[in-house]
DNA sequence: GCGACAG
DNA sequence: ATCTTGTCGC
């Protein structure tokens, strides 16, 4: 698929940061709320500062795999917390190009609009490809929220700053929950939905675990 | 000032 | 993220 041209590379972080404060108001927090593709995303670090991308593109009724990619590289930005997407993005961004298919949302590891200043790697990456996209995450990161319920499909709201920006989500009884939040043109409802429906069996959705476990293992 | 801080 | 064994449970 296409994917916008990346900007140009911050040296520091105050440049990194400006970069996401001129990018968020592109973000939009409505879209559609059905998806035939969708695709999971995820890095893997290996050595000291290589990386290794996967994007798995996945039939959103079967969750049958349709199509696998990765692309390898270095990260161009020390690990710095709210600024951790300009570690990702560009192999990210590389591995999407060289996808045949289109997906129409896209599952990343890590946050949306639940972030230090609104716009984690699911909003970078959904304002540079246009496409739907949302955060979920694997540990709580900005706001505040309590446990939800511990049954499958309960959650509780994600608040910062007197605003919800996510849910705290049980995709499995008795297991740690997720974090999601909207990257770009979903809803939060959307979002604790999708991740529900792709997650019917493990606590992460299942797009994101073949990811995972393609960047760690490539073919 | 100090610690904590997505991956 | 990564460095790492065994163990419990479905």
């Amino acid at each position: 698929m296409r994917v916008n041209q990346l900007h140009p590379w911050p040296a520091t972080v105050e440049e990194a940061q400006a970069i996401q404060d001129r990018l968020r108001p592109q973000v939009e927090l409505t879209g559609p709320a059905s998806f035939g593709l969708v695709a999971g995303l995820d890095v893997h670090y290996h050595g000291d500062d290589r990386v290794r991308a996967a994007v798995v593109v996945l039939d959103a009724a079967t969750l049958e795999v349709v199509e696998q990619v990765t692309a390898e590289g270095r990260a161009r930005f020390p690990y710095v917390p709210g600024l951790f997407a300009f570690r990702e993005l560009p192999a990210l961004v590389e591995a999407l190009e060289r996808l045949k298919t289109t997906p129409e949302l896209l599952v990343c590891d890590g946050y949306g609009v639940a972030h230090p200043r609104g716009f984690g790697l699911a909003c970078h990456l959904g304002v540079l490809t246009g496409l739907p996209a949302m955060g979920v995450g694997k540990t709580p990161f900005v706001g505040e929220h309590a446990p939800p319920e511990a049954g499958r499909g309960s959650w509780t709201p994600i608040t910062l700053g007197g605003e919800t920006v996510g849910r705290a989500v049980r995709t499995r009884e008795g297991v740690k929950p997720v974090y999601v939040s909207p990257g770009h043109r979903v809803s939060l409802e959307t979002a604790t939905e999708q991740v529900l429906r792709l997650s019917p069996r493990y606590r992460l959705p299942e797009p994101v675990r073949h990811a995972d476990h393609l960047a760690r293992h490539p073919a």
